[in-house]
DNA sequence: TCATTTTTGATCAATAATAAGCAATGTTTG
DNA sequence: CAAACATTGCTTATTATTGATCAAAAATGA
């Protein structure tokens, strides 16, 4: 195996957990602890990892600061985000022009996105980062950056957005409830949504089961303009209203 | 097979695989190992990948350790930078609309900036985090990232800049050289600075001493429509084509 | 604290990959 | 057309990488 491939798999690894162990990685790759540890010792040389006492660590850097304020808000239910956001990543294909909405909910699809050559527009500055990282062409959508999510907004995305047509496009939510249909609290946030949304061939509104009958301020879509994907749906009638895929299911 | 087939079916393999061996190579082009060899050795040179033991990886993408290229240059003189950073960053006031260029030396101003109320423009991704997170107001330009920098660049950032008109702008810039004025290596990046120089009423380019009397292949200014800001004036007469802030003076 | 266990880095032999030299073949140029 | 030049593939001496071994260092826990 090329040095090269063992580094991208233990950045790779480390990337995801966050720490490696030299045994786990010897043991995943086939490869002698020895090596294990020489790649380690390059890898940290290139500051692009931490070498600890058995094993490494991921590094800081605008990364991991970026991560801190995301892990606090997407600790809520992670594994469901990360079941919803891998059922989610599975359905791009190399063919696909993917438009990503800012949010934790599609931010856990990008680890699990296996179409290289899909070309991908987002208004997540987190999301347009790790998808960077991970080699893919990414196009960010111009405009004001709102704090806190990072996400690009205001009169500017939306005229950014017009001239894009998505085959494929996937969004977070706060909400979903028959009358108001899929909603968010910011009025700005909602018409980036919806100008996105309207673009897409087919869209997909990834949601654990807490956003269920949920109602907050500014609806962007109807139900039936998107599909559902959640983990398990706890309430009956949904399924009348649009399509819905169940990652639990079956 | 000529070479110029030969390279661009490595390379093409490259962009698919992320790394080739020698031995696939040869068996695969059906050309001996040591015209792969060769045929490596030359992209190598050219940067178009990265010889290893084995084989070769390509530059950039995923977990690519290639990109030190960024890494060692904001390395390179980080106490330069940092001085030529407070300077600049000294010149923003409350009043300003800012735009502030992809790079490494532009980056090196944003934790000495003071002015909460000015708006700042940018097309670097870390650089919009970076201010975001200081609690500025930020709009990124929206089109393609340039992997390896992070920055925007290509049509649709140009587009992008053409309603702004930027009280003082902030520019990085590979060469500084009589003849070439400011020039940097890549069309398309160079193409978004022209753009975004030509829109500000002050425009700074940052510049350590390192840059002076240097050509790479695209201009972006002349000398006459920037002012520079460096930390120590190694060569003379470039103060007659042009206003020159040495930090270390006085 | 000290003894036990785990991890580490250095060393080494085996293996694999490389660069350099060279002859044969193919390609330009006058 | 022939001479000069470049490219190719083969051989070989040199070099780099690997995994195993083991003493030293670090972590663990009583």
């Amino acid at each position: 195996m090329l040095s090269a491939e063992r580094y991208a798999k233990i950045l790779q690894r480390l990337d995801e957990k966050k720490t490696v162990t030299v045994t786990e990685l010897s043991q995943a790759l086939n490869i002698s602890e020895s090596t294990i540890r020489r790649d380690l010792t390059s890898l940290d040389k290139e500051k692009k990892l931490k070498k600890i006492h058995g094993g490494a660590s991921a590094i800081g850097g605008a990364y991991s600061v970026v991560d801190d304020e995301v892990t606090l808000r997407s600790n809520r239910f992670p594994e469901e985000k990360a079941k919803i956001g891998h059922r989610a990543a599975s359905l791009i294909d190399n063919q696909d022009f993917v438009y990503i909405d800012a949010g934790t909910s599609t931010e856990a699809m990008i680890q699990f996105i296996q179409a290289p050559r899909a070309v991908f527009v987002t208004n997540g500055m987190d999301i347009a980062t790790k998808l960077v990282r991970k080699g893919l062409r990414v196009i960010i959508i111009g405009g004001e950056i709102k704090p806190v999510t990072n996400a690009v907004v205001g009169i500017e995305a939306i005229n950014g957005l017009q001239k894009y047509h998505f085959s494929k496009g996937f969004f977070g939510t706060n909400g979903i409830d028959y009358q108001a249909g899929f909603s968010t609290p910011d009025p700005n946030e909602a018409q980036v949504k919806r100008e996105a949304l309207i673009r897409c061939q087919k869209a997909f509104v990834l949601a654990d089961p807490s956003k269920f009958n949920v109602m907050t301020p500014v609806s962007f879509a109807q139900l039936s303009e998107a599909q559902i994907i959640t983990s398990k749906l706890l309430f009956e009638g949904y399924e009348k209203e649009t399509k819905i895929m169940e990652v639990d299911k079956k």
